[in-house]
DNA sequence: ATGGCAAATTGAATTTGA
């Protein structure tokens, strides 16, 4: 058994003690990390190893974004990626024993949901739209993404469909792009096939809402998808919500997947 | 559709997140 954990952490060197507590209690093979917002020179290789993660697959660039693929064991073919003609890593793969691992930090696409008038909206469409392409000419190989595709596909996945029709991340027009990206990659959803409709899931609460655990006014931003083949191996899902909780907590939670590889 | 916060960068204010 393999457990792989996707995880937001909003900067790693601020997370370091949260990451070693996830190594302590669900112990992760792999940890997929999206905004470790840290440049090469600040990321905190020997400290993650120390955790355990020997290998580490990085792409990062200084104050935003920045993916990481962590691993107790080898990675092989590690490749990152552009999109949209930006160089703002955002997409790291790497393939683990037969796996295709790729992390992927969409972009979140600013506030207004207009794309005559906000190109933050434009630049998170055409980035979806790239990777449909992308993953869309893929051979059938095993393999999984993950990360943060900021974008809460169903109404299930947001704590109010109708007050959040208008707010990006759920967006009508969001949702058809990340639609179009599942179907044509031929992808299966393995958290939903874990936690199936109408149960509302959700991967992250707002630092704005200080009772977001009363209110839990959430969203599932966080995926796990796999390719056919490898979707009868998911054998368990968890969301790490307890994360949310902790001292000095990202605004997103860790999704946990074991997988029979 | 906002927002009461958070973090990085640059040096108290701005940007981005969603």
């Amino acid at each position: 058994m393999l457990k792989l954990a996707t995880w937001n952490v909003n900067s790693i060197r601020i997370r370091l003690p949260l990451l070693e507590k996830l190594a302590q209690k669900e112990n992760p093979d792999i940890v997929c990390l999206q905004e470790v917002k840290a440049k090469r020179e600040d990321f905190p290789f020997e400290e993650i190893k120390r955790i355990g993660f020997e290998n580490i697959a990085l792409y990062s660039m200084p104050g935003y974004n920045g993916v990481a693929i962590l691993s107790k064991l080898p990675l092989y073919n590690i490749r990152s990626y552009h999109h949209v003609g930006r160089d703002d890593a955002r997409h790291i793969s790497a393939k683990i024993k037969n796996v295709e691992i790729h992390n992927i930090y969409i972009p979140a696409g600013g506030d207004v949901p207009d794309e005559k008038t906000n190109p933050s909206f434009v630049h998170k469409l055409d980035f979806v739209e790239e990777l449909t392409e992308f993953f869309e000419k893929e051979s059938d190989r095993q393999k999984l993404i993950c990360g943060d595709f900021n974008i809460a596909p169903s109404e299930n996945d947001v704590w109010s469909h109708k007050a959040l029709l208008q707010t990006i991340s759920h967006t009508p027009i969001e949702v058809e792009k990340l639609r179009m990206f599942f179907e044509k990659g031929r992808f299966v959803d393995a958290v939903r096939t874990i936690f199936p409709e109408p149960e509302k899931i959700y991967s992250w609460w707002s630092y704005r809402n200080p009772n977001w655990q009363k209110n839990d006014k959430g969203r599932r931003l966080d995926h796990i998808w796999t390719d056919k083949s490898l979707a009868e191996s998911v054998r368990n899902i968890k969301i790490a919500k307890e994360f949310r909780a902790f001292e000095r907590p990202s605004d997103h939670v860790p999704v946990i997947a074991d997988l029979e590889i």
